[in-house]
DNA sequence: TATTATATACGAGAAACTTCGTTAAATCAT
DNA sequence: ATGATTTAACGAAGTTTCTCGTATATAATA
């Protein structure tokens, strides 16, 4: 159980550059994002200060640059906001929520396939 | 395609009433509402108003009491916010998601495990 | 050391979302 | 018909989220 709020749209930008080039600074992920679309530098670091603040980065200031990284995990915020979509869209039910993602899909990779394949096997087991 | 705002939390938390009870009066949305915790019934209307402003939901205002509807289905939203999750956090790919779903999840019923392993053969042929 | 560059902190404004009170119109009951 | 009830409309205040400028401190460099 973790206790971090949900990210809003635009933490949840910043997350995903952090998630791929943290550790790292204020200045790192700037440049990261003004690549699609202007922002003030200011911008970027008052949303990190505030993300520090709610407890979804961490940071070490040992240094004059900070350098900050996301508190949880990539995989650890996907399951905490699909558990979020479930319980407010699906009536809590995960697998009404799967069905509806691969109903929606049409262009799935047999190699992916195989693989929900396998994990369905598995799930199946523990009953 | 439809072309209306994600819903925000408060405002799926009408939509998901509407799907039960609508077409429906704001007194009778509100009156679901108040089963858990206070609102005020000009707070409801109000919400009501501005989706109906936005579109999420058509109204009928022959009569005093004017008629509310959502807009979708609730599987059409139910659509379009799993796929802005896959866009926001699954890097587009709707298997990692099932995945990380199925994954996440170990009280599935035996019954929705056949359905989603049938839908899986059904999109596998299609390919 | 003095100047310049780079970083943080902070506050304030803009924008979106939520809540509610007041007003006025329509409907109902007496 | 008159008064009470129910409803919609509207504006405004409270919250949260996002954006940015200014002030200040630290580090680099000339």
């Amino acid at each position: 159980m973790n206790n971090l709020p949900k990210p809003t749209k635009t933490e949840l930008a910043i997350l995903n550059i952090m998630w791929v080039i943290s550790p790292a600074t204020v200045r790192q992920i700037h440049e990261e994002i003004i690549k699609n679309g202007k922002t003030s530098y200011t911008t970027t670091l008052k949303m990190l200060q505030v993300m520090h603040q709610k407890g979804l980065v961490i940071r070490n200031s040992e240094h004059k640059a900070h350098i900050y990284e996301p508190t949880l995990t990539k995989k650890a915020t996907q399951k905490q906001m699909l558990e979020d979509l479930k319980n407010r869209l699906f009536g809590g039910s995960i697998s009404s929520l799967v069905l509806q993602a691969l109903g929606t899909n049409d262009t799935t990779k047999q190699s992916e396939l195989d693989e929900i394949k396998a994990l369905l096997d598995k799930v199946e087991e523990k009953s």
